[in-house]
DNA sequence: TTAAATTAAGTGAGTACTTACTTTGTTTTT
DNA sequence: AAAAACAAAGTAAGTACTCACTTAATTTAA
């Protein structure tokens, strides 16, 4: 991984998230890398696989999350950390979110399988504490995540703490 | 209104919706909507212009919606009701709240200020009630919401009465 | 009641420009 | 010297949008 490799890594997730794949062109993320366009072409060899090495480097550092919550073995303490998840983003991943949260809406569908061991994960405490429908209990939560990611990323001036903190309130954790 | 006018009106509603604004082309529009690619900027002045016709189109329907909740004096039935939103959408406006969802994670930011009402009476509702934090109730309500609504968009298999009734359970309502 | 005049609806080829991607050649590194 | 890294110019296909023009419908005038 040369220098200038990494600066397209860099700016093709800055320029993706704030502004959308399909808004941002090659040649603009050569000239924001301070790189001519070629050679993200040499590099990654289009302009998908540029999007696909960009999501390979957010995920190693995403997985380390779902992972806490994934082995966390008390129920209680899992379901509070599922729901703490949006704020608990580190500033360096917000880009990478909101990379993620654009594409699912976009005609490509990234972020739905990597949500998928959290939903067993869910499914598993709430079983363990007794509802009667952790399935739907757990969709709840990833329904919640969903909205909750979308304040945390799109309207950074409502208080997020306080509304995990109700959010919390509802199960007697 | 002519009959053209209101194909291709239909038409991009229905690929805006489907692939997104940037994904789909004024020609591909015409295409579908056995038009002209001409006639489309005779009628709507431009590929935006075109756009802010849909939402218009929609928005009429849309605000039927919001209107029962912000005009519900019962606090409970308002909250019941709001939950209940992103389940009760016809299927004939499934296309409009597609679009206006994607359009959220594109440049533009419409159906922020279009909730807002909705906020308020969410607000006035937990006051009533007595809860403590009534913003930050109101907002967590939104943000479900929007999570479900996205359920209910993006993934249509998973049960969403099932999870609504979750919710539901959380107040006494 | 026709005929002429005016407006509106619609066409499709053409505009300048941008796009993702290629090719060719030069520099840097090992 | 060989190979990898890089730059710059180029290409074909697509983009939003325009323009000269035709057709259909409506209004006005004789």
């Amino acid at each position: 991984m040369t220098e200038k490799q990494q600066n397209i890594l860099t700016s093709g997730l800055e320029l993706f998230a704030s502004e959308g794949y399909n808004n941002i062109s090659t040649s603009k993320i050569a000239r924001h890398a301070g790189v001519s366009e070629g050679l993200i072409f040499r590099h990654f060899e289009n302009k998908e696989g540029l999007l696909n090495a960009i999501l390979a480097q957010g995920a190693e550092t995403a997985a380390a999350y779902y992972s806490t919550i994934v082995l966390e073995s008390d129920p209680k303490t899992a379901i509070r950390k599922a729901i703490e998840l949006p704020m608990s983003i580190p500033r360096e991943e917000l880009n990478y979110w909101r990379l993620i949260y654009r594409l699912k809406w976009q005609q490509f569908n990234y972020g739905a399988e990597m949500a998928e061991p959290l939903r067993s994960a869910l499914i598993i405490a709430f079983q363990e504490l007794e509802y009667s429908m952790p399935e739907a209990e757990a969709d709840l939560v990833l329904a919640y995540i969903d909205g909750m990611a979308t304040t945390v990323l799109l309207h950074p001036e409502r208080n997020a703490d306080q509304i995990a903190a109700s959010m919390i309130n509802k199960y007697s954790l």
